[in-house]
DNA sequence: ATGAAAGCGCTAACAG
DNA sequence: CTGTTAGCGCTTTCAT
């Protein structure tokens, strides 16, 4: 009790036990304590290895966890080892609740998982997998992106996007409905692609066999986009001046001087937070689905919370080199 | 004994429990194993969000931990959590052994952290601090880059070296031996840097502003090589025409086709596989009663594993520029 | 205000 | 081979 501080002994058998405590070097022992008390207070994050992005998630994770007496443990989804591998390492930890980066789970996993214990999803959504997530809200994202564009007088712009990857769905969505809305919808352009450098090059060398063709792009995250705007460089286009690029995450990489490219951020300390909040919510509260078990269909209690993106704009937009400059004309 | 697999139960009993440990979805309190069993069978690792070198490590990681019958624990460096943090959680989880991906602390921390409990160091040397390491032979890796770019007609080649990041020291000491060594000590240059991009984006505007200077620049690590590698191209430079370029790590980034580095290799899963096993080693020979009571370093000598590194050589490094062509920045 | 005792889930040692 | 038992270090409850 004195060691834990809890009130109940003397100031004089608290100074005994402190000094004898000291003397011992006695530090209690964390493993039986979680034994007793039947909670382990750790927060499961899996994250997948030498993703930017991630990182700056886990930046947020560890304060957040923190502030709500949570313990983070760390499972890396890495390139031999899988989404469920990880998973099961954080289950057989004891972790009291999931956060999950990015996951590629399907919907059946995920709610396996979910009745098992509280699970968060952050940066896509799980629609009918009956868990929480927090994502951004992606459509406006890359619809942020073609308005801005547009506005610069492009027409013609192509979207490379992320496949299969968390928000790929819906970014390319935001894209084709912002392209339809301001008319364009003639010059949609998806170009199957994915969330790393590689498919940025595969992009580029499609569309430099198109010349003339198109004057912008939006990629489906900065990775792409870095490899789109260098593969398009060393080709001879000149970005922003020929080709106007946008990327997407607005990661480390993004904000590097010699990149400067426009893309679209994501409140990843926002995002970190709301993700511990909503485990905690869960684990104060009715804990799993075991119960009442509602798959997500009804609305329920399953919680989807969207931010709001933010277009930052660097070096890699400009003005459509178009034959005939339009005016910035909304 | 069933579950733990232990010899013992009958063929029927064993039958027997295992469908009652599914029916149940079974699975053993790795909590109360651990308090009984008086031992964790944790392998803490300490890497740094975000560091594709680190990514490349933790894959060949898990399983040698595994086979070694040790469970990884991974603890995170970031920007807002430091080394000394991410240990001190590590060693509150009660690992067994560490192993420090790249660690910055000092002797004096190592040392007093292997007091502790068993300390393998990757990727750096730890001279002074009595604490087993694993690392490339880095002088003979840049001394290798030297030798290639001096078989091409180089001589006034530079080097931007990682300041005091992992191995730094020993790149910087290997260039200068071999510059030595091939008669060119009066062209030694080195440029202080670091180990990421915006290092090599200021080693690039140092290097533009001494025209007609360089052939050849061997950086610190890929990271810095590709900051280097874009700002000159940006400023007209070509690579590998005008100016050739090594990078160090060999890192997935090296690899791209559109960056296409000539880079040092490190043999990564060697260096995790014997990491694990240094630190088995550590823990099967250590008994504490060694008349001593530094419990972890029982058990032998300091050891010091060197591996050589491998040049691999792609796109980025080609014959010097004759002197008449001199280029602009190079 | 303090002490005593029970028990978390597991393992190891020992008895049938 | 199988069943029983003691106890890891802690927290919690109940009696002093």
């Amino acid at each position: 009790m004195v060691i834990r501080g809890v009130p109940g002994p003397s100031a004089a058998s608290r100074q005994n036990v402190l000094r004898a405590a000291a003397d011992l070097d006695f530090r209690p022992d964390p493993t039986a304590r979680t034994l007793r008390r039947q909670r382990s207070g750790l927060l499961g994050v899996l994250f997948t290895a030498g993703e930017p992005f991630h990182a700056e998630l886990l930046e947020a994770l560890y304060p957040a966890a923190e502030q709500c007496g949570y313990e983070v443990v760390l499972s890396a989804v890495l390139a031999t080892r899988t989404e469920n591998r990880a998973v099961e390492s954080l289950v057989t930890s004891r972790c009291e609740g999931l956060i999950l980066l990015g996951p590629q789970l399907d919907s059946a996993d995920l709610a396996a998982l979910a009745a098992k214990l509280p699970v968060t999803v952050v940066g896509r959504s799980a629609p009918d997998a009956g868990v929480d997530s927090i994502h951004t809200a992606d459509a406006m994202g890359s619809a942020a992106a073609v308005d801005l564009l547009v506005s610069l007088g492009h027409e013609r712009i192509a979207h490379v996007d992320g496949g299969r990857r968390p928000g790929s769905a819906e970014r390319r969505r935001g894209y084709r409905t912002a392209m339809r809305r301001r008319g364009l919808q003639s010059q949609v352009r998806v170009i199957p692609g994915d969330h790393d450098e590689e498919a940025g090059v595969r992009a580029a060398h499609t569309l430099l066999a198109e010349p003339g063709r198109h004057t912008a792009v939006l990629a489906g995250n900065d990775r792409c986009a870095v490899g789109l705007l260098d593969t398009l460089r060393r080709a001879g286009v000149q970005v922003p001046t020929d080709v106007s690029i946008v990327g997407y995450d607005d990661s480390r990489l993004a904000r590097l001087p010699y990149i400067d490219l426009t893309s679209v951020q994501q409140d990843a300390p926002a995002m970190a937070r709301l993700a511990v909040d909503t485990i905690g919510t869960r684990l104060r509260g009715d804990s799993t689905g075991a119960g009442s078990d509602d798959t997500g269909s009804a609305g329920g209690d399953v919680r989807e919370i969207l931010l709001d993106p933010r277009l930052i704009v660097r070096g890699t937009t400009a003005p459509a080199p178009s034959p005939r400059h339009r005016p910035a004309a909304g």
